[in-house]
RNA sequence: GGGGAUGUAGCUCAGAUGGGAGAGCGCCUCCCUUGCACGGAGGAGGUCAGGGGUUCGAGUCCCCUCAUCUCCA
C-alpha cells in the first residue's frame, strides 16, 4: 500500500526525531538577513550562519522540510517548468543536519535505513556515489566509501566515484564546502529517454531518465577562503537534502511528480474548471503542469508575505502568476481562476504549512487582484497591437516587425505567442528573428547592472569571536546576553566588553565613541519596526550622587543572535571591562514608543474591522514621535473611512482595555488565532499581545515589542496622513500621547488665530474662507473685465497712430498691459478692425520688454512674416522671438530701447516687401 | 541593480517642427422634451507629476526626483 505524501513527510521527520534530531519549522521563502539571495533555495539557507560559525543553536542535530523556490540559475529556468515531469519553481527539500555532531557514518547509515527499512525501497535499485577528485588535488573520499561498505548492505558494485561536478558541493565562491555522497535510484530501463541516441548507455549521472538522484549527503569539512584555498574546518557538519516531490513520486510508484497526490488534486481541479475530457487534459498537459506548479508557488509566496510588484522578488511573483494566467487563457479560461487553484493548494498543503490556512483569504484576494491587473495590461497591449496593425495595413505591409513585437513585450508585458495568435487572426505574421534579436540586445544592455554584495564578513567575525570567548569564559551564559527589556527599564549588570573603532579594548576615556556589551540589558533592540531604546549606562560607587563614569547610549543593536551591543559616547569617567554598571533606559521615550506600538496594534485591528480581513500589515515603524503603518488595501481611503478608523481607535483607548502578554510556542499561538506578521522572524518560543477582554480579545498579535499596560495610557490617537506606497499598499502615519496633544494644540491655535483674523468663530472659519475665496474670484473677474475695457479704450486711441507704409496699414506702439494675452487680444481687434495690416505691440511686463506681432493673411501672401518681423524688432532689446506667419511673440532684456525697437517696424515692413524676392 | 514606456480637466485621452492648453464623457445653470447614452444654449473645473536648467519664451528640449506600468538580472 502506498503512503500518502503527508505520511511520507511525517515519517521522515519522525525517523530523525527518533535519532535525536530537533524538528525545526521551515524557514520563510523570503531569506532573512541575506541580501544575496532572492528566495530560500535550499534547506541549508537558514543554517548558513551556523556553518560559518557565526551563530550557535541550542541543538546540534536538526531535521526539517524546507520550502524552496528556484526560478533562475543553473538549477532551473522558469521557461522549462511544465515541459518535463520533474522541474518545479516551488518545492520542498527534506533535510537532516549535524552541526559538529555526527558525521559520515551516521549520515550514511540513517539515510540507508530510512530508504530501505522504513520506506522499503528495493536495495538492488539503489546506487551511491562518492567523491574522487578529477583534478587530483584533494584526497578521494575513502571514508565515505568505507562507511557505505561497512554500515549498509548496499551492493558494493553500486558504489561509484565521481569528480567535482557531481560530488563536491560548494555554497558559493567562498565559504563552507566539502565532498558529498549521492544516492541514486534506478527506475528501470523503460524510463530511459535516450534510447534513440546512438551509443547511449544508461548509468548513474548518465543524463537519461532511468537513474535519478534521490538524496544528497554533503560532508562539510572545508572552508574556501578569498584566495580560493581550502582549509579544514575545526567542526565538521552534515547537510543533506532530498527533493520531496521526486521522492514521493518514487514511493508512490508513479512516473511523474505531477502524478503524486501532491499534485493530482490540483490537476483534477483544473480539469473540472476547464470542463475538459481526459483526452483534452492529456493534450494540454504542459499547461496543466504549469498552472499546478505555479499555483503552488504563488500560494506559498503570498503566504510568506511577498506581494506582486515590479521589482525583485515581488516581480518574480508577478511573473510566475502571469505565466500561469497565460497558460490558463490558452486552455480556455476567460476570467480569473487562479484563486480556485490556490484553494486546492491550501487544502493539500495547509495541514503541514499552517500559515496558508491563517492567511487563506488574503492569499486568494491578492491572487485575484493581480490576475485582474494582468487582464488590464493585456487590454492596453491589445490596443497598441491594433494600432500597429492599422498602420501596417495602411502601408500595405503584413509582417509585424520584430522590434514592434518586442516593444509589446518589454513595455506592456504582451507575450510573443499572444501577439502571434492575434496577428494571425488579422492576417499578419510576426518577424520572430527580429524579436529575438531585440531581446538579446535588451538583455545585454540591462544585465550590465551589478549585483549587491554581502555584508563584510570580517566585521561579523569580530562579534562572533567575542561572543564565543565571552561564553567560554563564563562571562555570558550559553544563550548569550540576558535581555530583560520587558516590564523594566533598568538593570544592574557587569561590563563584559568594550569596543572602540571595531577593536576590543579594556577601558575607554571621556569623549570616546564606544560599543559596550553588558551581561544583561534592559535596552530594547530594533525589531518588528519598533526603534531601539536610548538611555545611559553608568557606574556608581556606594551612595555617591554622581556616577564615576557614564556612557550615553544612542543605539542598541544585535549584530548576531545572543549578542547585544550598546553604541554611545563616554560623557564622563573611564569605564573599564569588569566594572559593575547600572543601565537605565530613557523612560519618557520608552513610554512614547510603547504608546505608539500599542496604538499600532489597535490601528491594525480597526483597519481589518472597517476595511476588511484582506488588510495585512506590510510594514511598520514605531518611533517615539510617530508611527507609520503600511498595509495591503487596493484603494485610497475615503475621509469617512479615515474618520471611522480614527474614531474607533480612540474608542478602544477610552475603553481602557487591559493588555495581556503571553509566552507560548509558535504553533499554539497561531492555533489560538494570533496574527503573525510577514517578514518577521519567529523562534520556537513567541510572545503574544492580547488587547480587549481576556476571553474575547479584539486584537491578538505575535509581538516582541514594548507596550502600555492599558489602552487608556495612549491618550489621544490622531492620523496625520494617508498615502500610497505602491500598488495595493497604503500607508497611514499617526501620532499618540504627547505628540498628538502637541499636534492638536498647534492646530487649534492656528484655527483660533485664523478665526480672530477673520473675525468669526472657529467653527465658521471654513465657510468664511470659502465665501472670501468666492468673493476674491468674483473680483478678479471684475478686474479682468475692467482691464479689457481700458485696453479697448487705449486701443481706440492707438488707431490714430496707424501709418501707411507702401500702401500697407502699419501700427507699432508701446502699450500698458498686464500680460501677453492682452497684447494678443489687442492685435485681434486690430486685424478685425482694419481687415488688412501689420501690428506690433510692445509692453513692459515684470521689468522685461515683450512684443506681439500680427499680420493679416493677405499680407502674408505678399511676403510678410510676423515671426521674422518680431525677431528683428526684439534683437534691438537683446532678445529673440518667433511664431507663425500671422501671429508671433518675442521678448528681450533691455527695456530702455523698447521705443527704438518699435520705431524700426515701418522700415522692416518696407524691406520685407521689397526684399530679395522682388 | 539596469533598460524602456507613461504621468495634461473628476474620467478617457488629443496636443508635427518650442510661440494662443483642447476634445469626448461627467458636473452646474437655462431652454426644449413624459419614457431612450434625447436635443439645444451657456458655464465652472488645469501649479500640463515635482524640482532644476537651456531660451526673449517650455506641456513640448536637457538633467534630477517621484509615482505607475513593463522587461532583463
Amino acid at each position: 500500500m502506498n503512503m500518502t505524501s503527508a505520511e511520507i513527510r511525517q515519517s521522515f521527520l519522525d525517523f530523525f526525531a527518533s535519532k535525536g534530531h530537533t524538528i525545526v519549522p521551515s524557514a520563510s521563502l523570503v531569506p532573512e538577513d541575506d541580501p544575496t539571495l532572492l528566495f530560500t533555495n535550499a534547506g541549508m539557507n537558514q543554517f548558513k550562519n551556523v556553518f560559518l560559525g557565526l551563530e550557535k543553536r541550542s541543538y546540534t542535530r536538526a531535521a526539517d522540510t524546507q520550502k524552496c523556490m528556484r526560478v533562475s540559475g543553473k538549477h532551473n529556468d522558469l521557461d522549462d517548468v511544465g515541459r518535463d515531469t520533474y522541474h518545479h519553481t516551488f518545492f520542498e527539500m527534506l533535510g537532516n543536519w549535524s552541526f559538529g555532531d555526527y558525521y559520515k557514518k551516521e549520515a550514511i547509515a540513517w539515510a540507508w535505513e530510512l530508504l530501505t527499512e522504513v520506506w522499503k525501497l528495493p536495495k538492488e535499485r539503489l546506487w551511491a556515489t562518492v567523491f574522487k577528485d578529477d583534478q587530483g588535488e584533494l584526497e578521494p573520499d575513502e571514508e565515505a566509501a568505507h562507511w557505505w561498505r561497512e554500515v549498509t548492505d548496499i551492493n558494493p558494485q553500486h558504489i561509484l566515484f565521481f569528480g567535482r561536478k557531481d560530488n563536491f558541493w560548494e555554497m558559493g565562491d567562498t565559504g563552507p564546502c566539502g565532498p558529498c555522497s549521492e544516492i541514486h535510484y534506478d527506475r528501470g530501463p523503460e524510463y530511459c529517454d535516450k534510447k534513440h541516441v546512438p551509443g547511449h548507455v544508461c548509468g548513474v549521472n548518465g543524463d537519461c531518465g532511468r537513474f535519478i538522484e534521490l538524496w544528497n549527503l554533503v560532508f562539510i569539512q572545508y572552508n574556501r577562503d578569498e584566495t580560493g584555498r581550502l582549509e579544514p574546518l575545526p567542526a565538521k557538519h552534515i547537510d543533506t537534502g532530498a527533493g520531496f516531490e521526486r521522492l514521493v513520486a518514487i514511493l508512490q510508484g508513479v512516473d511523474s511528480n505531477y502524478a503524486t497526490d501532491l499534485f493530482t488534486p490540483i490537476m483534477d481541479r483544473i480539469q473540472e474548471l476547464a470542463g475538459h475530457s481526459d483526452a483534452e487534459r492529456e493534450e494540454n498537459i504542459v499547461a496543466y503542469r504549469v498552472i499546478a506548479d505555479h499555483g503552488r508557488a504563488i500560494t506559498f509566496l503570498i503566504g510568506d508575505g511577498v506581494l506582486p510588484g515590479n521589482e525583485g522578488r515581488n516581480y518574480v511573483l508577478r511573473m510566475i502568476l502571469r505565466r500561469a494566467a497565460r497558460f490558463g487563457r490558452k486552455i480556455g479560461f476567460q476570467k480569473p481562476f487562479l484563486a480556485e487553484i490556490a484553494k486546492v493548494v491550501i487544502e493539500v498543503m495547509g495541514p503541514h504549512f499552517t500559515e496558508l490556512n491563517a492567511r487563506r483569504e488574503f492569499i486568494l484576494e491578492t491572487i485575484t487582484q493581480e490576475e485582474k491587473r494582468f487582464y488590464r495590461t493585456l487590454d492596453s497591449g491589445l490596443a497598441l497591437l491594433d494600432e500597429i496593425m492599422e498602420e501596417l495595413q495602411a502601408a500595405g505591409e503584413t509582417v509585424i516587425p520584430g522590434e514592434k513585437a518586442f516593444l509589446l513585450w518589454s513595455e506592456r508585458g504582451f507575450p510573443l505567442d499572444l501577439t502571434k495568435d492575434i496577428a494571425e487572426e488579422h492576417g499578419f505574421t510576426v518577424d520572430e528573428a527580429g524579436y529575438w534579436r531585440a531581446m538579446e540586445e535588451h538583455k545585454q544592455i540591462s544585465s550590465a547592472g551589478h549585483r549587491f554584495e554581502a555584508l563584510p564578513e570580517s566585521e561579523m567575525a569580530i562579534y562572533s569571536r567575542l561572543l564565543d570567548e565571552l561564553k567560554r569564559k563564563g562571562k555570558l551564559p550559553p544563550e548569550g546576553v540576558l535581555h530583560v527589556y520587558e516590564d523594566r527599564v533598568d538593570v544592574e549588570s557587569e561590563v563584559v566588553a568594550i569596543l572602540k573603532g571595531g577593536q576590543l579594548v579594556t577601558k575607554a576615556k571621556e569623549g570616546d565613541e564606544v560599543e559596550v556589551v553588558l551581561a544583561s540589558t534592559p535596552f530594547y533592540v530594533e525589531s518588528g519596526g519598533q526603534v531601539c531604546d536610548t538611555g545611559f549606562i553608568a557606574h556608581y560607587e556606594g551612595d555617591e550622587e554622581e556616577p564615576r563614569w557614564k556612557v550615553e547610549v544612542e543605539e542598541a543593536y544585535r549584530p548576531l543572535s545572543g549578542l547585544i551591543v550598546h553604541r554611545g559616547k563616554v560623557t564622563s569617567g573611564t569605564p573599564r571591562v569588569g566594572d559593575d554598571a547600572w543601565a537605565l533606559v530613557d523612560y519618557e521615550r520608552r513610554m512614547d514608543i510603547a504608546r505608539n506600538h500599542t496604538a499600532t496594534h489597535l490601528l491594525h485591528s480597526e483597519l481589518r474591522y472597517i476595511l476588511g480581513e484582506h488588510v495585512q500589515q506590510a510594514g511598520s515603524l514605531v518611533a517615539p514621535d510617530r508611527l507609520r503603518f503600511d498595509f495591503t488595501h487596493s484603494a485610497m481611503l475615503t475621509q469617512d473611512e479615515l474618520d471611522a478608523v480614527e474614531r474607533s481607535v480612540n474608542e478602544a483607548i477610552l475603553a481602557n482595555y487591559p493588555l495581556e502578554v503571553e509566552h507560548t510556542d509558535y504553533r499554539s499561538a497561531i492555533e489560538k488565532g494570533a496574527i503573525a506578521l510577514f517578514g518577521e522572524k519567529y523562534g520556537e518560543r513567541v510572545r503574544t499581545i492580547k488587547i480587549g477582554s481576556p476571553d474575547q480579545p479584539f486584537s491578538h498579535e505575535l509581538c516582541g515589542g514594548t507596550h502600555v499596560r492599558r489602552t487608556g495610557e495612549i491618550g489621544l490617537f490622531r492620523i496625520i496622513s494617508e498615502s500610497s506606497v505602491g500598488a495595493g499598499v497604503r500607508r497611514i502615519e499617526a501620532v499618540t500621547g504627547r505628540a498628538a496633544q502637541q499636534l492638536v494644540q498647534r492646530r487649534l491655535n492656528v484655527l483660533d488665530a485664523a478665526a480672530a483674523y477673520l473675525n468669526c468663530s472657529p467653527e465658521e472659519v471654513d465657510r468664511k474662507v470659502l465665501s472670501l475665496m468666492g468673493e476674491l474670484q468674483k473680483r478678479e473677474k471684475e478686474i479682468e473685465r475692467l482691464q479689457r475695457k481700458i485696453a479697448q479704450r487705449d486701443f481706440e486711441a492707438l488707431l490714430a497712430q496707424v501709418r501707411e507704409v507702401d500702401g500697407v496699414s502699419v501700427l507699432a506702439a508701446q502699450v500698458e498691459a498686464m500680460n501677453i494675452e492682452t497684447l494678443r487680444e489687442m492685435s485681434d481687434w486690430f486685424r478685425n478692425r482694419m481687415g488688412s495690416g501689420v501690428i506690433v505691440l510692445g509692453a513692459v511686463m515684470s521689468g522685461k520688454p515683450h512684443f506681439v506681432a500680427a499680420i493679416t493673411p493677405d499680407l502674408v501672401q505678399r511676403g510678410l512674416h510676423a515671426g521674422q518681423l518680431v525677431k528683428a524688432v526684439a534683437q534691438v532689446v537683446g532678445g529673440g522671438g518667433g511664431g507663425k506667419p500671422t501671429l508671433a511673440q518675442a521678448g528681450g532684456r533691455d527695456v530702455s530701447r523698447l521705443g527704438e525697437a518699435l520705431s524700426l517696424v515701418p522700415q522692416l515692413v518696407s524691406q520685407a516687401m521689397h526684399g530679395p524676392a522682388n
